[in-house]
DNA sequence: GCATGATCATGC
DNA sequence: GCATGATCATGC
């Protein structure tokens, strides 16, 4: 490890002085800040912090422990933004460090690299432009950054939870989905030298980082730096926590209508709705909501969805993810997929009814999940390596009986944790194959298909036998 | 009851 | 008319 003296950052010794220095590269692209050359020659990921660190802040790369700018407590980080239809979102997590685990396992929150290193962030965003250069790119903004209060309390939360899993032997089954606001990322290739030791199991773990996950940045970003409005929040204030963990508050709630009827919910919260959706609906009149957003939901990316278990203890409906476009499937793979990342990424909030024996449909409370890692690391992935297959050159084969139109993409037979099937207002929405994929259909003659290169549009989903085996044992009896 | 195809209800 | 979240319908 380098010494402090080794930096050269003397210069911006208080939290203003680096803010200020920091305002003056807003206007300015890349390439006018390098003094060095180096967006022209490195063009490697993280080149624009570096030529930030370099060229305007004036002090040497580093992987220290210490935040950049030591004697203010104050770590820089230069990450982009995208503006899409509703304004400016983050366009990745935000790193921080690599996660030392045969180190962690031993600190506090108070004593952690984490928060010895990034209690205050320096932030410059610039505006990422896809096909732009680099060195083209602009700073934009900046945010000298504290976690305020009611975030700290999540994050506090998220990082006893990664910690957590250290202290069980399990660093090698962390996820980014595990947390809500602070995450634990995969950080390096695949290669061996990313795998590292863990202090209570001898099984290698993947070499992982801190990170503000994706949701959280765009909440900071739209609320501090483009002071857009925000969403309701379920804790109006810290102290209603009373100790809980948010997730703890969340399902203690949830749990207290246990048993009411949907109708009997219905009235109490005089909801008038019977969208589909109304289960969530209920959902968020418990937590105090009145629209059908909650900020700390929000801002963790979390994905509210309704269970309904039959009152013999199975679930009859697998679970439904946003429908896919065949050509942008194609072009993705595994690693980068947007499913395989909506899970790895994700974590989700159940809510769970069952029918009693009379058939009246019952709330039994909220669970929090994500997926666990094996799971989506091999059986997710072999189905979708297999649907990918399907939409690389590979061969799509409808057989038509009795106006009903069968295929031979991923079943649920196949896989004990996902498969594919149609999702749209109706089996005429359709979407384009990639060109070398080849569509083949038979018919009884009661249909047939009208196209050689659109299929019916489909969508990834859960299985309900697997959703059901994720469950608390106190929602499956 | 399960598997799979097909479609609904709402909000924008 | 579509995106989203969810549920329906049918044959075996």
């Amino acid at each position: 490890m380098k010494k402090l003296t080794d930096h050269k950052n003397i210069e911006y010794k208080t939290q203003e002085e680096i803010l200020l220095r920091g305002a003056e590269a807003v206007g300015k692209t890349i390439r006018q800040i390098d003094k060095y050359g180096r967006v022209d020659t490195d063009g490697v990921k993280g080149g624009i912090g570096h030529v930030i660190e370099e060229s305007w802040y004036g002090y040497q790369i580093n992987s220290d422990a210490e935040p950049d700018f030591p004697e203010a407590g104050v770590e820089l980080k230069v990450t982009g933004l995208v503006k899409d239809k509703t304004g400016y979102r983050a366009k990745e997590r935000l790193v921080l460090n690599i996660i030392n685990y045969m180190e962690e396992a031993y600190t506090t929150f108070d004593t952690s690299s984490f928060w010895h290193k990034n209690k205050r962030l320096m932030l410059l965003f610039y505006e990422y432009m896809p096909g732009s250069h680099p060195g083209d790119f602009k700073i934009i903004e900046k945010l000298l950054y504290k976690y305020p209060a009611d975030d700290l309390a999540i994050i506090k939360d998220d990082w006893e939870k990664i910690v957590g899993k250290i202290r069980a032997g399990k660093a090698h089954e962390l996820s980014e989905g595990d947390t809500l606001y602070l995450g634990a990322c995969t950080k390096g290739a695949t290669a061996a030298s990313s795998f590292r030791k863990q202090p209570f199991s001898d099984i290698l773990a993947k070499q992982r980082a801190y990170c503000l996950k994706n949701k959280y940045m765009t909440y900071v970003v739209k609320k501090y730096v483009f002071g857009e409005a925000q969403d309701e929040k379920i804790i109006k204030n810290v102290a209603d926590l009373g100790g809980r963990s948010f997730e703890s508050f969340v399902t203690d709630k949830l749990a207290a209508y246990k048993g009411k009827s949907v109708e009997e919910l219905k009235s109490l919260f005089q909801i008038n709705s019977n969208a589909k959706s109304l289960g969530a609906i209920i959902a968020y009149k418990i937590l105090g909501i009145k629209g059908n957003k909650a900020a700390e939901l929000e801002s963790a990316g979390v994905m509210v969805k309704t269970i309904r278990v039959r009152c013999n203890g199975t679930i009859k409906e697998s679970m439904s993810f946003p429908p896919f476009k065949f050509r942008d499937l194609a072009a993705e793979s595994w690693e980068d997929s947007t499913f395989g990342n909506t899970l790895r990424e994700t974590r989700f909030l159940f809510v769970i009814y069952r029918y009693d024996h009379n058939n009246v449909l019952r709330l039994m409370g909220g669970q929090f999940w994500n997926i666990p890692y094996d799971d989506l690391e091999t059986h997710v992935k072999y189905m979708w390596e297999r649907m990918h297959g399907l939409v690389s050159c590979g061969q799509i084969k409808l057989t038509i009986k009795q106006n009903v139109v069968y295929n031979n993409l991923p079943a649920k037979t196949e896989n004990p944790v996902a498969h594919v099937r149609p999702h749209g207002t109706n089996r005429m929405t359709v979407n384009p194959l990639p060109d070398g994929t080849t569509l083949e259909s038979t018919s009884d003659g009661s249909f047939f298909w009208p196209y050689k290169d659109k299929l019916t549009t489909q969508c990834f989903w859960l299985n309900s036998d697997y959703i059901l085996s994720q469950l608390d044992n106190q929602f499956k009896q």
